[in-house]
DNA sequence: GCGTATCCCGAAAACGTTTACGAGAATAGG
DNA sequence: CCTATTCTCGTAAACGTTTTCGGGATACGC
């Protein structure tokens, strides 16, 4: 005799009794909810999650899927774990459990995906890196399964989303730049078709119109997401026969790479030249020459993803009725000083 | 009607059968198997994982805890992220998934791990982070599950295990300090209780006996494994009377705090005082002056664990007849500047 | 033709839980 | 005292799958 059943017999009671006196039921007697409550915790009963899911179709648990490739991330420090702290402590107060999906690098993260959803394991997804045109948005919303996705895409669909203000970020660091009077900025992209780039780019170019400067397609390198990318990058941009004086980038580990390659080349950013990062991270905090870069707060992030996605789910929509969420995630720009380098009015870089 | 009674009902056959076929029994005919095979295919059927679990008592899914506070885990870059590539690798062959489980930094650990053994989602378990004494053992061999953990623990029991060579790497860090005329090395540990802090030091101490060196507690910091901890490190090893000539760290992160609080102090590393760091990163490859530290393929630290574990595992044991797994992972010893600075036979550091 | 083995397949019982339903007891109202 | 209501609980049917068991068919050896 196991589980419930084992629990109903030592109370001597039926086991549909158990039941409602453990889930909070009304139809039972206050005292017989103690006592069971009471024995469930003394013989450390908890209820099986199968038997449980299958009869009421739901398992309390909530996915979260990444990319598991150990470049595909991207991020300094780590970025995922800060967010799933602000996603459990939504969670938790719903007992609900967050198990991350990692697919590996050599899956297809459509069919990864679909494998997760089939296994039948979570009530709701969290997907990341959105791509352009991204093919889970399509499963996720034909399998009618409550998900919210960090970061935008370009394919169609109604599902909620947060992402960060990359749009934002290129402005604001272009206008910066621009008013130290830099008119030839590089920018380092992802190489892959992540959305957050077209984004960025976006962002990037409407600052550039917005100070009637043309966009010139060779400033724009396109790399890894790693520190290795960042060193690439910066040669690609030694590398033109018109140098550029500023560099924004688009991830943090790209700033590391980048000043070695600059630094290889007798260039200290903020006195040869300009550079502005993208997230703050440990790392970005303790480069030298300090780095200009956007703050953001990974926690609060995790929580208005747990919301949002709660939000969207019909079981829980009364308690946070915030209905469809679609928002941008705003960064502090946190100055440095890596962009200190000032250039005259007629003034171009040169390299020594 | 639903799942795999319509595609039994659409086929005109038991559902028994159609179980049978699409699990591989014998005791069908092919013809009809190709049948059930192309109708699941066609109608898109996926076995629902509650009621299969249900039945069978396995759920084809492996669990890996880790912990999600932001800075516990330490790790400049994705180290977790690179392990899980190698965990996979091994999984995918036996069309087992990995789910990750992070404990949230507001939670028990052994609180959270009884929950999601209790909830049945997993047939075995990956932990790490394995503490000097680890309730998470005593609790999983209770359980019966299997696991295996990724680091050792002072707890008894009989479980397979797979730790880095923290003694090793003390060992040869010394050893290579010493034969550059150091004898007072201080070292960075972990400020809580992670076992690996108590190996790691146990190895120093090997070492620095070996050399008839002796002991001097003093300088054995503990702290945050963080870029921050490693400032504090440097902070407090170079407020102390005696300072001294070399520093030998076990967090990968570490090392870029302490040079920047070197920087600050204006020493060099490699020109005013030895650097060892630990792990090979990203971030470390970037440092200047570079890191001495130790490599490893993370990707195959994953493989074996998966591996290890699958042998513990009565249903694999026959495919991977390695028996109880206890294994020490080698590092690699990367040579760098950082620790390139020689002292002289009754030479000491001085500061400036 | 008969016994026997082999090959398929259907029926039905599990797995552990939740929940709709109904019944008995207790209480209240008249 | 009778009826209506409320409270509490037991019974049993689901949920979707796997798997045991047995039985009908076919083939085979004698």
């Amino acid at each position: 005799m196991k589980g419930i059943r084992r629990l109903a017999q030592e109370l001597d009671i039926s086991i549909g009794t158990v039941s409602r006196a453990l889930n909070g039921k009304p139809d039972v007697n206050e005292q017989t909810r103690q006592r069971v409550l009471e024995a469930a915790a003394a013989m450390g009963y908890m209820p099986n999650q199968a038997g449980r899911s299958l009869r009421q179709g739901s398992t309390k648990a909530i996915g979260f899927m990444m990319e598991s490739g150990a470049d595909a991330a991207g991020n300094g420090d780590n970025f995922f774990l800060g967010v799933f702290d602000g996603v459990q402590a939504v969670f938790s107060r719903h007992h609900l459990d967050l198990v991350v999906l990692p697919c590996s690098t050599e899956e297809d993260p459509t069919q990864y995906l679909q494998r997760m959803v089939a296994r039948g394991m979570i009530d709701a997804l969290i997907i990341s890196a959105t791509h352009r045109r991204d093919e889970r948005i399509e499963l996720l919303s034909a399998a009618r399964l409550p998900f919210i996705a960090l970061g935008r895409s370009a394919t169609p669909g109604n599902h909620p989303w947060i992402d960060l203000d990359f749009e934002g970020v290129a402005n604001r660091a272009v206008d910066r730049l621009v008013s130290k009077g830099h008119r030839r900025i590089g920018v380092g992209l992802p190489s892959n078709d992540i959305n957050l780039g077209f984004v960025f780019l976006d962002g990037y170019k409407a600052a550039l119109q917005r100070h009637g400067i043309p966009f010139d397609p060779s400033l724009v390198i396109r790399a890894k997401s790693t520190d290795r990318g960042g060193y690439q990058i910066a040669h690609e941009l030694l590398a033109l026969p018109e140098r550029p004086t500023a560099v924004v980038l688009i991830y943090e580990l790209m700033a590391i790479g980048l000043y070695r390659r600059l630094n290889e080349a007798g260039l200290r950013p903020g006195r040869d030249i300009a550079v502005v990062g993208f997230r703050e991270s440990p790392q970005s905090r303790f480069l030298s020459p300090t780095l200009t870069c956007f703050r953001m707060s990974l926690r609060d992030l995790g929580i208005a993803l747990g919301e949002s996605l709660l939000a969207s789910m019909p079981a829980y929509a009364d308690i946070y009725p915030q209905g469809l969420v679609r928002r941008i995630w705003p960064l502090e720009l946190v100055p440095g000083e890596s962009d200190d380098f000032e250039i005259g009015a007629a003034a171009s870089f040169q390299s020594r």
